[in-house]
DNA sequence: AATTTATGTCAATAGTGCTGACATAAATCC
DNA sequence: GGATTTATGTCAGCACTATTGACATAAATT
């Protein structure tokens, strides 16, 4: 069976449901989650005029302090011009120290500083602090489903938007 | 106590841990398990030409087909100028439509066309699989927690990479 | 001495987002 | 019916993050 609709002007009425794609709940938790897990961090970042890309690196020279710029190019999967921008505001700013490396001494060993240590715990906190509670705050039962955290993950007042999709209107 | 290092050239060589902040694990799980989700879905649209954006803006247009442009802008969080250049392209591309409100003439009510409907199952084909798949594979003992999940939905050679972060390279 | 490796830099391009300004048509208010 | 608001669209300029390709330097390795 077909709407009218569809048949007349060549459109789709009806939604994609799990019917479609088992998981189609799951993927949309997953956006908005993440969404606003990020959320926390870039508006302590917008404020220092840093992106996201100066906190992925900040975060993993302060995980890992003394790794290589190649290290991070690895981890962070981008190309070694996109990292120098990014690398250089940060060690301009003074969260990031780049020290010869002893063995080797082409290397450029990354470390933070003391400020740079201070921004990342800042930049942490918040997304910790929403993960913590999201795996506290619990759904149907008493454990806490991969659903349920995703969801928890999520603003309280987005979450209604969750329950309005896939329907049609029209 | 502090290392030698650090007192002397202002830096900090010891790693953060889940001692500074308590859901560390989790963040760096987020971070990978969020970047290989989106990867999947993200060579597809390579090949097409189209980025994320036209993937969030296709999704919630299949997802309720019908939505006007507001509602559209309000569930992305994007400005109708960011929006603008994506839509266009999607409905140049034969995959969305717009059909002028039946109450309110001035609204674009967007509709999926088949194509739009097909593009949209390729792309969350792939994603709904591998959350599948990570609620299936299971942790350390039979339930899945958030964790084992997150640590399932990265791709496994990657996985290898989360053991040896926080730890000291100097 | 020749080659490879680690890093850096310059230039051009793409995708996605922003703000501000302005325009049009349709709905609504008074 | 005229004024205002609403839904949408478009133009221009800017920012951030990413890409590829080309080239350079210094240090390690062969």
């Amino acid at each position: 069976m077909e709407a009218d609709a569809s048949a007349i002007s060549g459109i789709v009425v009806e939604p994609i449901t799990d019917a479609d794609i088992p998981q189609i709940s799951n993927i949309e938790l997953m956006f908005f989650a993440y969404r606003d897990f990020t959320a926390d961090a870039d508006r302590i970042l917008a404020r220092l005029g840093f992106g996201r890309a100066h906190h992925r690196a900040l975060y993993f020279v302060n995980r890992k302090p003394g790794m290589t710029v190649a290290d991070l190019i690895s981890i962070l999967a981008i190309t070694k011009q996109s990292l120098s921008r990014v690398l250089r505001q940060l060690i301009e700013a003074g969260h990031i120290r780049q020290l010869e490396g002893q063995e080797d001494r082409r290397q450029r060993r990354l470390f933070p500083t003391r400020s740079g240590r201070e921004l990342i715990l800042e930049l942490s906190w918040p997304q910790s602090r929403r993960i913590d509670a999201a795996l506290r705050e619990g759904g149907q039962g008493d454990d806490v489903t991969v659903a349920d955290f995703m969801r928890n993950m999520i603003n309280p007042q987005e979450r209604a938007v969750l329950g309005n999709l896939s329907t049609r209107q029209d």
